[in-house]
DNA sequence: AGCCAGTATGGCAGTGGCTGCCAACGCGGC
DNA sequence: GCCGCGTTGGCAGCCACTGCCATACTGGCT
C-alpha cells in the first residue's frame, strides 16, 4: 500500500525507483557505446541483473530507459507550476518556470545536469531516441495545459496550449543547441542559450507591424 | 533514369506514386475502422494487393502509410519557401507561407483537405500515429531551417530554428483544435483557428514588459 | 522483333521488440 | 509459522521489420 502522509516513501517504492535508475544508467551507457540499434534489451537486462521480462515492467520501450533523467526535468517543471499565480499573464510565468528549472540543471555541472547533457547529446545521433523524448515531452506538456486551464478557470484550452507549446519549442531548441555546442567542443551556458532563444522570438514578434 | 526537364514525370515514378497512394488509402481506412494496433501490415498489404515485403519498400513503418496526405502539406510548405525574400524578416514571411498553405487546404472542403482532416482526427486517438507524424514534421522543419539559413547567409542556425519551431508549434496547435472541433461536431474554420493561435502568441509577447 | 540493363516484386527465413500467462519467490503483518 | 500481495522469471507466441535471392517486368537500343 502506498504512503501519503509519511516521511520517506515506503521501502518498496524506493527500491523500485532504485532499480529504475540502475537499468536506466546501464541502458544509457550501452547506447552511447554501441548505439541503440546495436543494443538489445536482453543485453541491457543482463547487465542490469534483471530478466528481460522485468525490464519491460519498468519501461515500455528500450528508448524510455535512457530517458529516466529527462523525466526529472519534466517533474521539476510540473512541481514549479504549482507556484504560478492563476490570474497573472501566462507567458512570463511560464518562461520564469523554465528559467528556474534550467538554472537548476546548472549547465551540466550538477549531477542531474550531466545526465541531461548525456541524453541530449545522444538524441542528436539517435532519431528514435529523439522521437521518444519528444513524445514523452508532448505528453507532459499536454498534462500541463490541462492543469493550467483548470487553474485559470478558462473553458477553452487554446490559449494555454499555444503558449505552453511555443515556450516548449524555444526550450527544445535551446537544449538542442546547448548539446550541440558541447559536442562540438565549445560549450555554452544553458540558461544563456535559452535566453537568446527567447529573445529571438520576442524580438521577431515585436518587430512585426501590428496585425 | 529520372527526368528533370520533361513535362510529366516518367511513367515509373507516376506508377510508384499511384501505388503509394493506394496503399496509404487502404491503411488509413483500416486504421479508422479497427485501430492501428488492430491492424497488421499483412492485412494492409493483402487489401492493397501487394506483398508485405513490398509494403515495406514503400513505407518504413505502418504508421507512415497513413501519412501520405500529410506529406502533401509539407511539400507545399517546402515549395512555398522558394518564394520568400532572403533579406526580409523571417517571422512574418513564415507566417504568410503557412496562411497560404492552410488556405489551400480550404477547411476540409478540397480533397486534400478532407484527407488531412481524416489523418488529424485519427491522430487524436492514436498516440503512435501522433508520434510518427510529429517526427516526420520535425524532419521537414529541420530541412527548412537548413535551407533558410543557407538562403539568408547566416552562419548560425539558431534564429531560423527558433522561428520555424515556434511557428510550427502554433500551426500544430491549430491543426489539433481544428480536428478536435470537427470531431466534437462544431466544425471551425482552419485558417481562422490558426489566426487565433497566432494572435494568442503575439498578444502575449507584446503584453510582456520589455526585458 | 528481340535482347539487355535496371528496377520492382515476391517469398523465405531470421532477428528482436513486446505481451500474456503462469509459476515461483520474498516480504510485511498476524 | 502462516497468509496475502506485490515482484520476478521463464516460456510461448505475435508481429514489425530486414537481408537475401530468385523472378518478372519495363523501357531503351539495335
Amino acid at each position: 500500500m502506498s504512503n501519503d502522509n509519511g516521511e520517506t516513501p515506503p521501502l518498496r517504492d524506493r527500491r523500485r525507483a532504485q532499480t529504475e535508475q540502475e537499468i536506466g544508467e546501464v541502458a544509457l551507457t550501452l547506447f552511447e557505446k554501441q548505439g541503440i540499434d546495436g543494443t538489445t534489451v536482453d543485453e541491457i537486462a543482463r547487465l542490469a541483473g534483471v530478466s528481460p521480462r522485468t525490464f519491460f515492467r519498468y519501461f515500455a520501450t528500450k528508448e524510455r530507459a535512457a530517458l529516466v533523467q529527462h523525466r526529472d526535468l519534466e517533474d521539476r517543471v510540473e512541481s514549479m507550476v504549482a507556484t504560478m499565480h492563476p490570474h497573472g499573464s501566462l507567458l512570463p510565468q511560464l518562461e520564469a518556470v523554465w528559467v528556474e528549472v534550467l538554472t537548476a540543471f546548472d549547465n551540466g555541472r550538477s549531477e542531474p545536469g550531466r545526465q541531461l547533457l548525456r541524453v541530449r547529446r545522444l538524441m542528436r545521433t539517435e532519431p528514435t531516441l529523439r522521437t521518444t523524448a519528444n513524445s514523452l515531452d508532448a505528453e507532459r506538456l499536454e498534462a500541463l495545459v490541462a492543469r493550467l486551464t483548470r487553474l485559470t478557470g478558462h473553458d477553452d484550452e487554446l490559449d494555454a496550449r499555444v503558449l505552453v507549446e511555443t515556450v516548449g519549442a524555444t526550450v527544445r531548441v535551446a537544449l538542442d543547441s546547448w548539446a550541440e555546442a558541447h559536442e562540438a567542443g565549445h560549450p555554452v551556458d544553458l540558461l544563456e542559450t535559452y535566453q537568446r532563444c527567447r529573445g529571438v522570438m520576442h524580438d521577431a514578434v515585436r518587430a512585426e507591424p501590428v496585425g
